[in-house]
DNA sequence: TTTTGAGTTGTTCGA
DNA sequence: GTCGAACAACTCAAA
């Protein structure tokens, strides 16, 4: 009789080049059985949002086709992964599970119990890094400390060896042969009830094949003018990785490696400072994922503990015009339209809707990460949780608190032409771009020819943004640690 | 142990 | 229109 398969779990690692847990089974010469286990109830508060769920669907979709050209089936099943991992070890014989990391403080609990236990049952289980350049134990500060800077944090991630170089698919797999039950992808309910992910279809390819075609893309056009474009929400100035990168249809070293052949080649002007600064935002997601595994309390509460006195406020209306795109600011409502529609929203317009809900609205951080986690498609807990308390000023290195962000001053700079807020404020498109980013102080006239009543076909402003920013610079002295 | 220099992404005001 | 300074004080990381 033949000996079992090798169990591939995968779970956040979509992909089958650059794979160490299905480099280790084709190695081990076994025959493989992937499987992926939908267990949104192991992942604590933070289980998918609809939004990721989607995406998954499609991902799993592809995950399953690519391995089936290679000669292998992929297993789906719901329920608790302990238990199912054990059942399908009973059920093929199987002595062996493989997977690759993850980093989520909850995650970290089930897995190391999932390994525990089937070690104790005499199967061998082990895992590997697919997800992060360097492990998050492995970087300290010369005290032994983990880092609560990024530069430093940065300086000494370049300074190490490099990331080993990614390893290409297999191309073939001894898939197992012994016939297991799987469900249908449509069994795991992934997708929603209601179609409304029409915008999202039309803006995203998920799958590994799309995540490397998203990274051709920005090679070629997008890198020499990095630093300038990526500011520029009109424009696909950023690399648009961060879903693939949070399914790990593509992983970090791929990125790494990729972008520097490419830039040692690159006679673009502007090639090595863009790809420099791409890598650097790379690292920025290294940072997170470092933050959250040695501070893992920070996924619910402020890192810089005065931030729990700091006096929020609960304003259910608010909050619901905030996440409508009807806070009658153009360039927060488009943001939040953007992200309603297509599941993803723009770097530097993520900041100015965070920065307006905490500081304009001072709603708390978490209710913004909420909606954020579950409209997006590259939901992260880690860069969600950085992101939302570097806003809010209680996180580590982050903004400073009179650093509060002009809804209309951003959107002349950054979006000057108005091509970002015309496309997702059809209402204001007609308005002229001396007025479009702050339509209430547009004469009557110019409203009238727009076609737009104030109010009614677009909303007032929610607040007056430099009585709201007093507001918050006077909340924040009140947590201050001493005059 | 102490000291030193630095710290993603901004805004406003006054010269 | 442009430019520099103030907006605070603190904590981090390395020397």
């Amino acid at each position: 009789m033949k000996s079992g398969p090798v169990i591939l779990w995968f779970r956040s690692d979509l992909r089958l080049e650059d794979n160490p847990a299905l480099q280790a089974a084709v190695e081990s010469r076994a025959p493989i059985l992937p499987v992926f286990i939908w267990a949104p109830k192991e992942e604590g508060s933070w289980t998918p949002g609809g939004a990721s769920r989607w995406w998954l669907h499609q991902s799993l979709r592809e995950l399953s086709f690519s391995l089936e050209k290679k000669g292998a089936k992929l297993c789906l099943r719901r329920g608790k992964s302990r238990e199912v991992l054990a059942d399908l070890a009973r059920e093929t014989g199987a002595r062996t599970v493989y997977w690759n990391r993850r980093y989520e403080p909850e995650i970290i609990r089930r897995d190391a119990a999932i390994k525990e236990g089937l070690r104790a049952e005499k199967i061998q289980a082990e895992s590997f890094n697919s997800h992060l350049l360097f492990e998050p134990w492995e970087l300290k500060t010369q005290a032994g400390e983990p880092y609560k800077v990024f530069t430093p944090f940065w300086k000494s991630c370049l300074s190490r060896p490099e990331p080993v170089a990614p390893k290409a698919a297999p191309a073939k797999l001894e898939g197992f042969s012994g016939g297991v039950p799987s469900l249908n992808l449509n069994d795991l309910e992934l997708e929603p009830k209601i179609d409304w992910a029409k915008g999202m279809r039309e803006a995203w390819r998920p799958g590994e094949t799309g995540a490397q075609r998203e990274l051709a893309r920005f090679l070629e056009d997008a890198v020499p003018a990095y630093l300038e474009d990526r500011d520029k929400p009109a424009c696909s100035g950023t690399s648009r990785l961060s879903p693939h990168l949070h399914f790990g249809e593509i992983g970090p070293r791929q990125i790494w490696h990729i972008v520097k052949q490419a830039a040692a080649h690159d006679r673009r002007s502007g090639g090595q400072r863009g790809a420099e600064g791409f890598l650097r935002e790379v690292g920025w997601r290294e940072f997170a994922y470092h933050l959250i595994y040695h501070f893992p309390h920070t996924i619910e509460r402020p890192l810089r503990a005065e931030f729990e006195r700091f006096p929020w406020k609960q304003d259910g209306q608010a909050l619901k015009a905030w996440q409508k795109g009807l806070t009658g600011y153009p360039l927060v409502d488009a943001g939040m339209r953007e992200l309603w529609t297509t599941g993803w929203m723009h770097n530097r317009v993520r900041m100015i809707v965070a920065s307006f809900l905490v500081k304009d609205l001072l709603i708390p951080w978490q209710e913004g990460a909420k909606w954020f986690w579950d409209t997006l498609v590259d939901a992260d807990l880690a860069s969600n949780t950085l992101g939302w308390q570097w806003t809010a000023g209680c996180g580590a290195d982050a903004a400073p608190y009179f650093r509060i962000f002009n809804p209309v001053s951003q959107g002349e700079k950054f979006d000057p032409g108005a091509d970002y807020v015309r496309r997702w404020i059809p209402e204001l498109a007609k308005l002229s771009d001396e007025w479009i980013h702050r339509p209430w102080e547009a004469p009557v006239e110019s409203l009238k020819k727009a076609g737009v009543s104030l109010g009614k076909d677009y909303p007032a402003p929610l607040v007056d943004h430099a009585q709201a920013r007093d507001l918050a610079l006077r909340a924040l002295d009140t947590i201050k640690k001493k005059a």
